[in-house]
DNA sequence: GCCGAAACGGAGTCGTCACTCCGCTTCCTT
DNA sequence: AAGGAAGCGGAGTGACGACTCCGTTTCGGC
């Protein structure tokens, strides 16, 4: 990944993916690459020569952070034995990250998570959630027709409820709460309309990403 | 609200506003005024004539789009006499159109909803809703453990799920559908944490508004 | 029709920001 | 310790976008 690096260059490199996910977590995606260099202590080109281009640091934050999700999901996962609890608290674990940090906030939702750059990230995500579903229907806690893809979404209906982070932390998880409700069996009526298949929604994904990229380059 | 225009001034005027809705739905909240006076066949000086601030005339568009969407519910209360059925048919609504304006899934869920002038349209929406919710409360089909605030907060998380309306645009309904299930009286835990009061809600709101103001601007 | 005011448009200005160039410094190998 | 490569930083550059200036056109009352 970062392979014969002078141990200066390492070491500002490290300095500059922290810098720069402090202030995507504190001032969102509208970063400007001089505000990251100057909290990194360094100039601007020393930015550049490890990153190309700023998409491709934030693509690389953005996707060390669903990296790091995962993992955390892998963890929960692997600890709480309850199907119900363990898939309930992954999908605090991860909308709370959403909430708390103002870069996820604001990709999340948006076209960025669609970036073809990311498919290895996303399924690295969806993989655990797929098991922590499958294991809570079969317990016959969950109700048969969600999907692995509908939790994801779910996570981010409940993470994306409300832009007030700062003032009301813990307001999302009333929201996850209900949500949470809404998944257990015996609900009234079944889901409407088909559940897409991963692929379909991938491409979906992939396609508003690169709409959207081509109209804000030309 | 637009006294003693000229009549060319008055159908300019018109043709402005038409132009960035069109824009600002398709393109979402990064226009760029070149964009709409070209659509609009008026010059840029004429857009800014009208609208002394490119946020200015954004803020207008958007209120524009809540009070109409304010109407729509309303119309729904007076014609659905199910209490349920009224109010899911509201929320499903105003999540539709969330759904479907990229400019108002930009600006719903980021700072620009607590902008202090739109604090009276904020207003406009919540009334009918909170109607609602109280009409399907004292029915016995809603958990009476929800606020009319948390239910525009959950309009907004089921709007927000995905961000590939354009591909499936109908998979906001699956998980609006999951929410209404969550709400239905008889859950087995409460809602975790305080509801915060109307007067909270607002000053955080505004207060998220005014600090992402600031820090743009500087 | 005529005239003053209102409105118009496009060529500017100004600030911002991603990205580059190049002379200088720091590391590492021998 | 010395030489060369790898790395550095800050002063550019160019594009873009919000906003303005001003000479020209259009409206509407007489």
């Amino acid at each position: 990944m970062t392979p014969n690096l002078r141990s200066d260059a390492r070491r500002n490199r490290e300095r500059i993916v922290a810098a720069a996910s402090e202030l995507f977590a504190e001032h969102g995606a509208d970063l400007c690459v001089d505000d990251i260099a100057r909290r990194a202590g360094v100039g601007q080109a020393t930015v550049f020569r490890r990153f190309p281009t700023k998409d491709d640091l934030v693509l690389a934050m953005f996707e060390a952070r669903i990296v790091d999700a995962a993992q955390a999901v892998e963890a929960i996962a692997a600890e709480v034995e309850d199907p119900w609890e363990a898939l309930a608290a992954a999908m605090a674990e991860v909308a709370g990250r959403q909430a708390r940090d103002r870069g996820m906030f604001q990709a999340v939702g948006s076209e960025v998570v669609g970036s073809p750059e990311l498919r290895e990230a996303r399924a690295r995500i969806a993989a655990p959630f797929g098991a922590l579903l499958r294991r809570a229907q079969e317990a016959g806690v969950v109700r048969d027709d969600l999907t692995p893809e509908d939790v994801l979404f779910l996570i981010t209906a409940a993470g994306h409820a409300q832009p007030c982070q700062i003032e009301l932390p813990d307001l999302w998880r009333r929201y996850l709460a209900v949500i949470l409700d809404g998944m257990r069996p015996g609900a009234a009526s079944p889901l409407p309309g088909p559940a897409p298949s991963l692929p379909e929604i991938e491409s979906a994904l992939e396609g508003a990403a690169t709409r959207a990229r081509r109209s804000s380059s030309s």
